[in-house]
RNA sequence: GCCGCUGUGGUGAAAUGGUAAACACAGCAGACUUAAAAUCUGCUGGGAUAACAUCCCUUGUCGGUUCGAGUCCGACCAGCGGCACCA
């Protein structure tokens, strides 16, 4: 390895080197420049001739970042330098690793760019994906370049679209299984059962619409009644949209979520975002009409206190059973309901509003006539739509019948000292004819199986999960592979695929609900009969399944070789992923969405376990050094490139790790940069110093070919040891610590035993690899039988060795009743009995035993004596 | 309102129920230097005291379990995040 001298002194370059407490700059490109060349970090495929199947397997993921205009934060590296360590450690040992990398690029953010600047999409996303690839480059990170993929690539998106066909054709069985459409067509159903019953089907239902941004949103993409991009305002209208049946996996993405290594956190949030609460369907006649209205409760033991019931005032049944008299205030009260934005309807959640309609249902217990009003407290997208309303035991009706002087009726009796008005909780069910003197869980077993044997209701679970809105009116997007032909929709041959979307000039939204791509007018002209369908898919779908494509990139006959697939996803978890990485945004969409495609491809046999990511871990958000979110408008934003270009890459992903635990959200520290990047210099100094005038920097004659003493070599083994354990528990800032405590260890010996300093340079490498890797080679250069040949990465994890941990002495303290009095260094052998009579005889020890005796003595051997009086 | 997470020095933080504050930042002092920067060495939770001897206090608050609690249990307070008329 030939070593490049620093630049002479009388260049202007010499006091931009000279500034730098070791010459990253020079070695950091040229390390990143000889793995892309030697394709240090390439790994090959079961079946490729280097591939070396007696090795485990580690996948480790990244969440693949949107390749915006503005480039990397300093979030992206936190939670890929990481994954970097991680991987780089488990390759050390004897690992296969993936850890790959891509681009999430479809989206609205380019679009909005692309319509504000008049550039394509294509070419502003092209360049965005190369920034972003030159900056991860820069940082050194341990990709398989080979294995990068993007969205928008027909590549790529050739099987998004067949992944959609998959769904397209396939329906959920009575097991709750994803079957093949085919087996309803054998069974001789019509084509409108059919429709019916796909997990991509079309609905008519209302949507989110958002004129801004000329399109329809995900109810997940609103956010308090506006847009989750660019908060615009959002209204609700009816319109024909692609939707996906997740709620026909509500129950599996609950249960499977328990064989994950998922934060306990992160399970909660889709536990609840998916809703599940068991309860009963209970139909009421509607009196004087030949209507019924079913009802969901979870409270069916409540049945004898309804003494009114709500209808959403969207509900279909509304006109139908109204009463003339009441129609003008209906429609009134409609009217305002309607014009209500999704915030507003929030907003004014305080203040409960609505109208009786004139008509009685006929409570089926008691036979009472209840009278049925419209309010917009009850929603029509969840449950039924309609509800019996207990004023006694539920917050909201008992708001709603105060208001509207309705009766209130005890069912419930609360434990003593307890107000029955309000109670929710459970009690002692009374007034309720059969049920009284029943405790509310075994009130509501027996209302149940009253209802089911009258043919009145049965017991049911509702989810608060809605399928999943999944068509967008954009341009920059996966056109579907659907066409329609007299009314009817069907997929396109998979022949045909990848559907590239039409060179359009213009790709502005068109300001109706009609989707840009119906300007190109010979595109959507499928054949004299067909025409294609003009939606694209939302950005959600390519990071649907992008992890699958990673193990077999560059495929082009299936999304992913079922070798390739089964090696890097198998292992025998429930979850093909060993480790993923990323924000906690994206705990409840893009997971559950990736989830949902996986079962279903799991079902139809394409891939081998059930859930996608095995373990994950959410980094913590990087706040400003203000303390504050990180934003331009507050100008506490930190740029990566200066950080790389002050300090190196080493150095920023060392302080990245070094802030505090992963997890945590943590503020930016300048001063904590400069703390690591101190500690990266005393390690270049521990091999190398200074010429005082030249700046040059050579091999320290204090290193030497000299074996290490007892306190280094414990120092070293201990590191070992330590940041081994701690890399495999993420607990990097206490690795680095432990490092840190070694090398000022060495810092402080006469003496650099080389090999010990190579041995270091492994631990540190995961971590900081273009240092030492550099440093390896500058030290092979004088004892090329010392250091590791060829790349740091490649060589083996070292193991430490336990004799070398242990001390001859060791200090015991002593104790009394609970307090520290003295401490003592005894030989590490010492036994129970010794140390025990070593601490009675302390004087320390006695004078605050106070001549009274010992009423217990507690002996932690090598640790403590505490001696009770 | 409901659910979850977090509360430790001036700051980021560390601590299998066993010496609280490792490691780093900031600060102070010293060495080197004509000087500064860099580097190296030392000190640095609060209080009492002449004392670098010694004692007392200290992990959001209050209780409990234990020989011993930052750690386990209970109640409360504060901050952050999620959901929010979900029947």
């Amino acid at each position: 390895m030939l070593i490049r001298p620093s630049a002479p002194s009388c260049t202007p370059l010499m006091s931009e080197q000279q500034r730098k407490a070791f010459p990253f700059s020079e070695f950091e490109p040229k390390w990143q420049d000889e793995w892309e060349a030697k394709k240090a970090f390439h790994t090959p495929n079961p079946g490729d001739a280097d591939f070396d199947a007696t090795k485990p397997k580690y996948f480790v993921l990244d969440m693949f970042p949107y390749p915006s205009g503005a480039g990397l934060h300093v979030g992206h590296p936190e939670g890929y330098t990481a994954t970097d360590i991680i991987g780089r450690f488990k390759k050390m040992s004897g690992f296969n690793v993936l850890h790959p990398m891509g681009w999430d690029a479809f989206g609205l953010p380019a679009e909005q760019y692309a319509i504000k600047t008049g550039q394509h999409p294509r070419i502003t996303t092209e360049q965005n994906i190369e920034g972003f690839r030159g900056q991860l480059k820069r940082l050194g990170f341990a990709y398989d370049w080979d294995r990068e993929v993007n969205t928008t690539d027909p590549g790529y998106f050739k099987w998004t679209q067949w992944i959609f066909l998959k769904l397209y054709n396939a329906y959920v069985n009575e097991e709750g299984k994803a079957r093949p459409i085919s087996e309803l067509e054998a069974q001789g159903l019509s084509r409108a059962e059919i429709d019916s019953r796909r997990l991509a089907y079309i609905s008519e239902a209302p949507v989110n619409w958002c004129p801004e941004l000329g399109t329809v949103l995900a109810n997940e993409e609103v956010v308090d009644g506006k847009s989750e991009v660019g908060g615009f305002a959002v209204e609700r209208r009816p319109m024909r949209q692609w939707m996906l049946r997740i709620t026909a996996f509500a129950q599996r993405l609950i249960d499977e979520l328990d064989g994950l290594d998922w934060p306990e956190s992160i399970r909660l949030l889709q536990r609840n975002w998916i809703g599940r609460s068991e309860g009963a369907h209970v139909t009421f006649q509607v009196a004087q009409a030949d209507a019924e209205i079913t009802v969901f409760t979870t409270r069916p033991d409540t049945l004898f206190g309804a003494t009114y019931m709500v209808i959403a005032p969207e509900h279909s049944l509304v006109d139908q059973i109204a009463a003339p008299e009441q129609a003008a205030a209906i429609a009134a009260y409609r009217r305002v309901v309607g014009s209500k934005s999704d915030l507003e309807r929030t907003e004014l959640a305080k203040e409960k509003t609505g109208v009786f309609t004139g008509a009685y249902a006929i409570n089926p217990v008691n036979n009472e006539q209840i009278p049925i009003w419209i309010a917009d407290y009850v929603m029509m997208g969840y449950g039924t739509g309609a509800i019996m309303a207990v004023p006694a035991h539920d917050t909201r009706d008992f708001e709603f019948a105060t208001k509207f002087d309705l009766p209130v009726k005890q069912v419930v009796q609360p434990p003593a000292g307890k107000e029955w008005q309000g109670y929710t909780d459970d009690g002692i069910a009374i007034n309720s004819g059969f049920l009284d003197g029943l405790p509310t869980a075994e009130a509501k077993k027996k209302i149940a199986v009253w209802l089911e044997e009258k043919g009145l209701g049965k017991g049911t679970t509702n989810f608060k999960l809605r399928d999943w809105l999944f068509s967008r009116q954009r341009y920059w997007g996966e056109p579907f592979p659907i066409v329609w032909e007299d009314g009817n929709h069907h997929g396109i041959p998979e022949s045909e695929l990848p559907l590239l979307p039409p060179t359009l000039e213009d790709f502005r939204p068109t300001g109706t609900p009609e989707p840009p791509l119906s300007k190109a007018t010979d595109w959507v002209r499928y054949s004299d009969t067909a025409t294609r369908e003009l939606n694209t898919m939302p950005q959600w779908a390519g990071s649907c399944w992008y992890y699958l494509r990673y193990c077999d990139a560059q495929n082009s006959d299936r999304f992913v070789g079922e070798e390739a697939e089964k090696y890097w996803m198998g292992g025998g978890k429930p979850g093909g992923v060993d480790l993923y990485v990323g924000g906690t945004e994206h705990a409840v969409l893009h997971l559950l969405y990736a989830r949902f495609w996986h079962k279903v491809l799991f079902d139809l046999g394409y891939v081998s376990t059930p859930e996608p990511f095995q373990r994950l871990v959410n980094q913590g958000l990087i706040m400003g050094e203000d303390g504050q979110k990180m934003s331009k408008s507050r100008g506490n934003v930190v740029n990566p490139d200066d950080v790389v270009k002050e300090y190196g890459a080493d150095a920023l992903r060392l302080y990245e790790m070094f802030m505090g635990p992963l997890e945590q959200v943590k503020p930016w520290s300048m001063k904590g940069v400069e703390g690591v990047y101190r500690f990266l210099a005393r390690v270049w100094r521990l091999v190398m110093v200074q010429h005082e005038e030249s700046g040059v920097w050579s091999l320290s004659p204090a290193l030497q070919d000299v074996p290490a003493n007892k306190q280094l070599t414990k120092a070293l083994h201990e590191t070992i040891k330590k940041c081994g354990e701690d890399i495999e528990k993420l607990s990097f800032n206490t690795a680095i610590s432990q490092m840190m405590v070694c090398t000022n260890a060495f810092t402080g010996a006469e003496i650099k035993p080389a090999s010990a300093i190579v041995t270091f340079l492994k631990v540190l490498s995961p971590f900081a690899p273009h240092l030492a890797e550099e440093l390896n080679a500058r030290i092979a250069s004088q004892f090329p039988d010392l250091a590791v040949k060829g790349f740091l990465s490649d060589s083996v994890w070292p193991t430490y060795d336990p004799a070398a941990l242990i001390e001859d002495e060791v200090e015991v303290v002593f104790q009394v009743n609970g307090k520290l009095r003295d401490k003592v260094r005894v030989p590490i052998a010492a036994s129970k009995e010794e140390i025990e009579a070593l601490a009675l005889a302390s004087t320390r020890v006695q004078e605050f035993m106070e001549g009274k005796p010992a009423k217990k003595v507690i002996v932690v051997p090598g640790k403590l004596v505490n001696i009770v009086v």
